[in-house]
DNA sequence: ACCTGAACACCGTTCAAGT
DNA sequence: ACCTGAACACCGTTCAAGT
C-alpha cells in the first residue's frame, strides 16, 4: 500500500537523519510516489509525523493492555514486574526507532496524543491493580498514576542515559524493587 | 550584552511558537542585530539552540550540587525528599521555558549535554548518599543511577501529562515514599 | 478522478560591500 | 576590525496541466 511506503520511507528516514533530514521530498521519492500524492494522505509534514506517532502509540497501548489483561487476579508483585517488562522491551527492541520518534513527536502539538495513550494505559493498568489477588487500595487512582508515571519515567530516562546494558539491567531490577517496597509501604484499604 | 539579548530573544520565540516559529531572521530582529552578527556568535541555528540548553543544564546542575552539598550528613530519607524538591520545583517554577527547552533540544545531537549533566549529578549525589548519617550502601553507585534516574524521569514524565496541580502534588509525595520505602528495602553494607 | 512536478514563498547561510 | 543585508540554495506547499 502507499501510506505503508510512505511511513516506511519516513521511519528510515527519520532513523537516519532526524527531523531535519526528513524531507517531503526525500520522503516521497523513496515512497516511490510524487510530492502532490504525499499532499493527499497528509495535510503538510506535521500531520505525516504525528500519524506515524499515533500508529507506533496504539501498538504500544495494545501491547499494555494485552500485558495487563492477562495479569488479571494475580499477585501484585507480578503485575509490577510485568508492566515494567512490556514496556521496557518495547523500548528496547528497537531501540533506533524508539529514539527517532522521541525526537520526532517533540517538536509537533503532542498533547492529544499523550493524553489519549495515557487514558488508555491508566484504564488498563488500573483495571489490573484492582483485581490483585493480594492487595486492595484506599487511592487507587494514585496509586496507579504514581506507579505507571515512574515506571514510563524512568524507562525514558534510562534509554536517554545509553547505559552500558548490564548497568540497564539492574536498574530495571531496582525499577521494579522500587514499585514493590512502594506497594507493600502502602497501607491495604480494610475490607 | 549581545548575546543575552540573543538568548533572550531565543527563549521568547521558542515558548512562543516552538522550533518552527523560531527564525534566524526573527531571532536577529528581535535582538536587534543582523542576521550576519548572528552567525558570528554562532556557526548554525542548531549551535544557538544547543548553547540555550547548556546554559539551562549549568544553571540546573549548580542548584542540584547546592542541595547536595546542604545536605551532607543528613539521614537519607531527608536527602531524597531535598533531591525531589529541587528538581521538581527548578521544572515547574518556569513551566513554559521548561516546555520548550525540553521541546528544543530533542531534535539535536545532545547525547554530549545529557552526559556531561549526568556526570555531574551522579557525583554530586553519589557523594551526599555516601554521607548519610543512618545508612551505607554494598552498591552505592548502582542505588544512586536508580534513584537519580527515577527521580529525574517521574518528574519529566509527570509533567508532559500536564496533571492538575494536587494530583501533581500527590504524585510528588508518592515519589518520594516510594524512594524512601526502596532505601528501607536494600540492606545495610555491614561495618 | 487522480497524479505530477514546475513554480512560489520563505528559510538558513554566506560574503561582497560598507563603516 | 566589525557589521550589514542582498543573494543563493533548498525546503514546504500549491495547483495548472496531464493521464
Amino acid at each position: 500500500m502507499t501510506l505503508d511506503a510512505i511511513f516506511e520511507a519516513t521511519i528510515q528516514l527519520l532513523v537516519a537523519g532526524g527531523m531535519h533530514r526528513l524531507t517531503t521530498t526525500r520522503v516521497a521519492e523513496r515512497a516511490g510516489v510524487s510530492v502532490g500524492t504525499m499532499y493527499q494522505y497528509f495535510p503538510h509534514k506535521e500531520a505525516l509525523v504525528y500519524a506515524l506517532n499515533a500508529r507506533y502509540l496504539e501498538d504500544l497501548a495494545m501491547r499494555i493492555e494485552a500485558t495487563c489483561a492477562s495479569r488479571q487476579g494475580a499477585p501484585i508483585g507480578e503485575m509490577v514486574e510485568a508492566l515494567v517488562d512490556t514496556y521496557w522491551r518495547a523500548k528496547t527492541e528497537r531501540a533506533d526507532v524508539t529514539r527517532a520518534l522521541y525526537r520526532s513527536v517533540a517538536e509537533l502539538d503532542n498533547q492529544p496524543l499523550i493524553d489519549a495513550f495515557a487514558r488508555r494505559v491508566d484504564a488498563a493498568t488500573g483495571a489490573m491493580l484492582a483485581s490483585a489477588s493480594d492487595a486492595s487500595f484506599h487511592d487507587l487512582k494514585g496509586v496507579n498514576l504514581a506507579l505507571v508515571t515512574v515506571i514510563f519515567g524512568t524507562v525514558r530516562s534510562a534509554f536517554e542515559r545509553n547505559l552500558p546494558s548490564s548497568a540497564a539491567q539492574d536498574l530495571k531490577r531496582q525499577l521494579v524493587l522500587m514499585c514493590r517496597s512502594y506497594l507493600a509501604a502502602i497501607p491495604d484499604k480494610p475490607r
